[in-house]
DNA sequence: AAGCCCGTCAACCGCCCGACT
DNA sequence: AAGTCGGGCGGTTGACGGGCT
């Protein structure tokens, strides 16, 4: 059984919004906020389809986005964050504010690859492109891992392993493949008020990373002992609870 | 001036997933 | 458990503009 269409597609407008579209869409978003995609066309006065609007707000009306050109800085985050993550174009853009996923997607399309072509890095593989030739497809599985170790221990979960997941073996594994990319883990999970524990009404005392990556019993746990309970096991990433599904994360 | 090529990027499409019934 | 729905994501398309011949 089909879905049925998100919308009637015989009495939308498709193509380039015009500026009146694009008022009415800022102007019922100002007064009612964002939700309910599929009914707002209607209840907005524009023959659009719902996905459309969504999209159109997203990606260029809304007010926090920062247009113009990506920085050095921006260019060396995505590829770092796309050696890690790979086409996953939104936790990507998470990590640039004012940044939307379909730009960088466009982005990394158009100068990103190029840019790494040029310096002789396969752009998918995030390796030499003469390495890259040799070995034609390598999949970096965390399955295989994740799999042994749920045979080992079924009731285990990560925050109770005494060696580190298999998240960090794979990224000293890139590094070693790639000396000229610095995959050293910098990238940090935005700022989250679990990360902290109150020491006073007025203060805060930082978390240690590995407590923040949920790795709370891990060797280099270095805040044991004073965390929360409402810190326990931040899902970084969307690993824990499986937003992000590590085991598709493949470098082809 | 006209035609072609190519790069850019907004927008669309189809699929997936979680929530809900 | 299965179906439906809304929202989100990644891949792809196509319009447009600039450069070149």
């Amino acid at each position: 059984m089909g879905r049925s269409p998100c919308c009637e597609k015989a009495h939308t407008n498709k193509g380039a919004w015009t500026k009146e579209e694009d008022d009415r869409l800022v102007a019922y978003i100002k007064a009612h906020g964002e939700g309910c995609w599929r009914s707002l066309p209607k209840a907005a006065g524009l023959l659009r389809c719902g996905k459309s609007c969504r999209l159109r707000w997203i990606n260029y009306l809304r007010p926090d986005l920062k247009r113009g050109n990506f920085s050095d800085d921006e260019d060396e985050l995505i590829i770092k964050l796309h050696s890690l993550l790979g086409n996953k174009w939104s936790l990507i853009a998470g990590r640039l504010p004012g940044r939307t996923d379909n730009e960088i997607k466009n982005y990394w399309n158009t100068h990103i690859r190029r840019k790494l072509l040029n310096r002789g890095i396969d752009p998918a593989t995030h390796r030499p492109l003469s390495e890259s030739a040799q070995a034609s497809t390598t999949t970096i599985s965390f399955a295989a891992a994740a799999c042994s170790r749920d045979q080992e221990d079924s009731k285990t979960d990560v925050k109770s392993l005494a060696t580190p997941p298999p998240t960090v073996a794979v990224v000293k594994k890139e590094v070693e493949k790639c000396p000229d990319l610095n995959l050293e883990l910098r990238i940090s999970p935005p700022y989250q008020e679990q990360f902290y524990r109150e020491t006073t009404p007025s203060g805060k005392e930082e978390l240690c990373f590995d407590c923040r990556l949920g790795l709370e019993s891990s060797r280099d746990c270095s805040c044991r002992g004073r965390r929360p309970e409402s810190a326990a096991g931040f899902d970084f990433l969307g690993l824990k609870s499986g937003v992000l599904d590590y085991r598709s994360l493949e470098m082809k």
